[in-house]
DNA sequence: CAGAAAATGAAAATGATTGTCAAAACGGTT
DNA sequence: AACCGTTTTGACAATCATTTTCATTTTCTG
């Protein structure tokens, strides 16, 4: 893996936002790339296997990715609009649900965080 | 809609895990019932929509619903083996969601916030 | 360069979910 | 009970994202 790969890692790194593979087949396209679809899902599999981009679901279940700055555990504060994502961290959130799963008797505690909202340029036009 | 609703709305109310429509379909097939995949996509969708059940994404991107015992906002603490789930709830998290999204500018903040684990028994064996 | 191993892409297969449409179940009315 | 307009239902086809398959191309190694 790594010419395809790569070019799709760099999509991803142009955009704050996540994106659906379909999405970033479409871009790539119509650069002049002659990309398959399939190579596009295998890469985004391999990038998400290093942990080199997040992945998460919309709510009509498509995944999409996104090539964050920082490699540490973190959430995504999203915009329902354009998508404009920022990387966000809750210590609270993370004692949180470490100490609900504990109360309940729950081990290899893991979570899920995403926050949604209008960013300031969509809540204008 | 009543009857097909109400029946699948019964099943979700005697099991404490997520379960898929294809899930319910096999169960209420194997109880003798002619219901169709059909009916029950569109049962799961009205229970949605009139805030009796609950809906998220495994993984592999299925919609897998429940019952909750609690119209209020809550959260899910949800077994990796069995399925099994608790209804847990975060006044911190509530605060924090907010807090972070105002922070960057964002508004309409909604969040979504899942924690995960193995519960007691599956930790056995 | 040769040959093996990894990567690629087109097309088919899968699987969940939705759309279509005619038949069946309801509800209220004589 | 027979009638009629409305809602619900279910078999089947259609969508759509994702995965498999498989033959071809590219890359790597010696
Ligand atoms: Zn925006
Ligand atoms: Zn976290
Ligand atoms: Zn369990
Ligand atoms: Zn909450």
């Amino acid at each position: 893996m790594s010419r395809s790969r790569d070019a799709v890692h760099e999509i991803l790194r142009q955009s704050a936002a996540f994106r659906s593979a379909q999405d970033i087949f479409t871009e790539m396209r119509a650069d002049g790339s002659k990309i398959g679809l399939t190579t596009i899902y295998r890469a985004l599999q391999a990038l998400n296997d290093d942990g080199r981009v997040d992945v998460l679901r919309t709510d009509d279940g498509e995944a999409v990715y996104r090539a964050c700055a920082t490699s540490a555990h973190h959430h995504h504060l999203v915009c329902r609009g354009c998508g404009l994502t920022v990387e966000v961290d809750g210590p609270d959130v993370e004692v949180w649900a470490e100490r609900v799963g504990a109360e309940h008797g729950f081990t290899a505690i893991t979570h899920t965080v995403e926050v949604f909202g209008t960013c300031g340029a969509c809540a204008k036009g």
